[in-house]
RNA sequence: CGCGGGGUAGGGUAACGGUAACCCGUCAGGCUCAUAACCUGAAAAUUGGCGGUUCGAUUCCGCCCCCCGCAA
């Protein structure tokens, strides 16, 4: 079905853009002859052992996997043999949640590529959509980096702007930012692993970087109605879709419940939400919610 | 046995031992140039299921089914 691929190359990812960087490639004709990917965790509401999704993606397609939960740099030690062995032309890292010792990023001829969701040397670090669509960058953009030891630091090997109109959900806006980096990554691959392509050093004095997202950063404050307030409140709802989730704080009955906000709309400089899981409920609309939680026309504080 | 919330009229919420209330919606009538606004009235609930306690359970107890949140 797919015809052999020129280029020899590892792939480590464990997120959703993880796969649909694959997806993208597996589109383009670049199949990795490898996955490495992060162990299986419990998750559900029973713990049940869930599959990450760069896992089960080489595993339809018979691609060796392998999910170490700590990558053991060490000369001779049996992962670090095993990737030299694979004999790759180069590795590419998109959205692996470790940090890959510097021994292993040197293994390949053509060294380690990075597709990171940014126009670097802006937004390093662990959430760059996220800090993208809080700030309001409307003019974004992807880079493939060569990765050094220090990180998102390294050298830059292609990058192309992206921009939107307006913020799409986060899940979205992360499938576009994917294939717009698995393009340009199909682009320059051939031409790096053949040599041909300069890379180029960060002008490390204009780097921003992003911090790690906490739970508390979806509380919202709803009751300031000022534009810049609802803005804010709207590019956290969209960003924080999928972790932590925008939310507010509601008493009811006597107890205070925390109401998430699903989906929501910016229109004419306010905040219009639309629906909203108030919690121990389901997801309902912000009419619903309204009607029996707080009775007519009036806005939650 | 990881922690927790919940199942009440078409939708959402309340009552918490004496057969159910409120908001929205629906229907009828009225007001209005008009209306998703306002006024009047009406229909609509075996209170998730099965047992138990009780003179009597939506309300207390047990079991079962279903839904959801937290665990990064």
């Amino acid at each position: 079905m797919n015809p052999p691929s020129p280029i020899r190359f590892a792939y480590f990812g464990s997120s959703r853009l993880s796969v649909i960087i694959l997806d993208e490639l597996e589109k383009a004709g670049f199949l990795p002859a490898l996955a490495i990917t992060t162990p299986d965790k419990p998750k559900g509401r029973h713990l049940t052992l869930t599959q990450n999704p760069v896992k089960e993606w080489a595993l339809t397609r018979n691609i060796p996997v392998h999910d170490p939960a700590k990558l053991d740099s060490a000369p001779g030690s049996a992962f670090a043999e095993m990737l030299r062995a694979a004999k790759c032309d180069v590795f590419i890292v998109a959205s692996y949640s470790k940090i890959i010792p510097a021994s292993i990023i040197e293994i390949p001829a053509r060294k380690t590529l990075n597709v990171h969701p940014s126009l670097l040397p802006l937004y390093r670090g662990p959430a760059p959509l996220q800090a993208v669509m809080l700030d309001d960058a409307k003019n974004t953009g992807v880079t493939i980096m060569r990765i050094d030891e220090k990180v998102d630091h390294g050298p830059i090997v292609a990058q192309k702007e992206v921009a939107v109109e307006e913020w799409p959900a986060y899940e979205e806006f992360e499938e576009l930012m994917a294939r717009e980096g698995a393009h340009l990554l199909a682009e320059i691959l051939p031409g790096w692993v053949a040599g041909s392509i300069q890379e180029k050093e960060q002008d490390h004095s204009r780097a921003t970087f992003t911090k790690k997202i906490a739970k508390e950063d979806g509380l919202m404050d709803i009751a300031d109605a000022s534009p810049a307030s609802q803005r804010k409140n709207f590019l956290k709802i969209q960003a924080y879709r999928q972790w932590p989730v925008a939310y507010f704080m509601f008493e009811h009955s006597g107890k205070k419940i925390k109401v998430k906000v699903t989906r929501a709309l910016f229109l004419d400089d306010k905040l219009v939400i639309e629906r909203v899981i108030p919690e121990g409920k389901k997801e309902m609309s912000y009419a619903d919610f309204q009607n029996g939680f707080i009775g007519s026309g009036q806005s939650p504080e």
